[in-house]
DNA sequence: ACACGTTCTGCACACATTCTGCACAACTCA
DNA sequence: TGAGTTGTGCAGAATGTGTGCAGAACGTGT
């Protein structure tokens, strides 16, 4: 079980790390955020400890990006009390948090918390839509069985589109789902997205699964077997 | 709001209290587990702040058999590490749990975090009017099952309509539904609105669920099973 | 460090749907 | 019957969406 750990300092870096492999996991490190972006997705963790006092783009920026594109469980590490309040008021999908300084074994009791919290929702972890299957822990779509290549973008979309199959999804909380939460992306670049999108599904003739409500926003649609 | 505190240390449960209360929130206290089970039930708080090592009935045991009869929500107080273990271990359906010694802030962000939760998953957003149902989150009307597609102006007159079944609505206040209060529209425009919605439930032969009160204003009629 | 291919972004424009409300017909109630 | 209210056909206005295209940003391998 691979978990990544993020923080500017390294002495706190080396205590978490050797808590936690003592505990038995694999640990890999990042000491920034943008570090931790590219070694998140790159790695694959089951979870991230992120700080979130880092300089320049702090834990919450982070975790912003990171929900984007992916479900990995975050447990936040907090200085100040002050900070508690900003993790709770956004809505970041944070899992948890544990404030400094921490006993080894609560950090250690709450990352089992969050997995085990983890591994019982994720269980249900491939979307499927008539012959469309999203493997969202793989980043992995098949279309009848067939591996489909889809960008990171992409795979955001449709993978929004069918955590919630039948209801229609408006265009700002499509793009809140890819870019994450009050980010600013022209409407016509989430149209050149879809376009992509749909030409790969539509390649094997199922462009049509997505569908656009005029006015309103796109679903996938009712699935006519 | 109302919150139940239960501890046996009486400064604790003084301290607590004054926290909450502070935050604008209406507290009561128990000093032991059978107490807390009693006044639980009586009182029908919105969270429960428990302590885990209460004498005799412990915390763990009055959270499983509360359990049993409702799901109010549960912030655990803890004193030792150990205790983590044992909260975490059960599959108790604590909603979170504080170490002691804590910060009355964190304590009142976590409480806060957790009623934010328990009101979003309890919030009903599915009316219901015979074969009617509309799913206002997801822009999702079915009608006998089947989805319907509405365009925003229509899902908001049958919103209106359906929130208030058998009751009439005057054309007023059906515009002020529509476009928000003070707005300048036509009637003649409500009814082009009303016609085209009909005509998407007449497709299934339901459009007379939409009656006219002549002089009055219109209303989903009483359902005939 | 560099060049290359891929992906992302967003503009200009064409096209489609929805909104609005007029003129007039049909209806309701007294 | 007649005054007021509601329903319908229709069409222009307003708004939303799809597409071709091109430069920017990013990642990768040399």
């Amino acid at each position: 079980m691979k978990i990544l750990v993020v923080d500017d300092d390294p002495r706190l870096r080396e205590l978490v790390s050797i808590t936690l492999e003592r505990a038995g996991y694999d640990v890999v490190t990042a000491r920034d955020g943008q570090m931790a972006l590219t070694c998140a997705l790159r790695e694959q963790p089951a979870l991230i400890v992120l700080d979130v006092g880092l300089p320049e783009l702090d834990g919450l920026e982070v975790c912003r990006r990171l929900r984007a594109r992916s479900d990995v469980p975050i447990l936040f590490l907090t200085a100040r009390d002050d900070e508690i309040d900003r993790i709770l008021g956004l809505e970041l999908g944070a899992d948890d948090y544990v404030t400094k300084p921490f006993s080894p074994r609560e950090l250690v009791a709450r990352i089992k918390a969050i997995l085990k919290r983890a591994s019982t929702r994720g269980a249900q972890a491939i979307l499927r839509h008539g012959p469309i299957e999203l493997d969202a822990a793989g980043h992995l779509v098949r279309l009848e069985g067939a591996a489909l290549t889809l960008t990171a973008t992409e795979l955001s979309i449709l993978r929004r589109l069918m955590q919630t199959p039948k209801a229609i999804v408006s265009r700002p909380q499509l793009i809140d789902a890819i870019y994450g939460a009050g980010s600013q992306v022209a409407d016509r670049t989430l149209d050149s997205h879809l376009r992509n999108l749909r030409r790969k599904l539509g390649d094997q003739g199922w462009a049509s699964a997505i569908e656009t409500v005029h006015g309103i926003g796109l679903r996938m649609g009712e699935w006519q077997g």
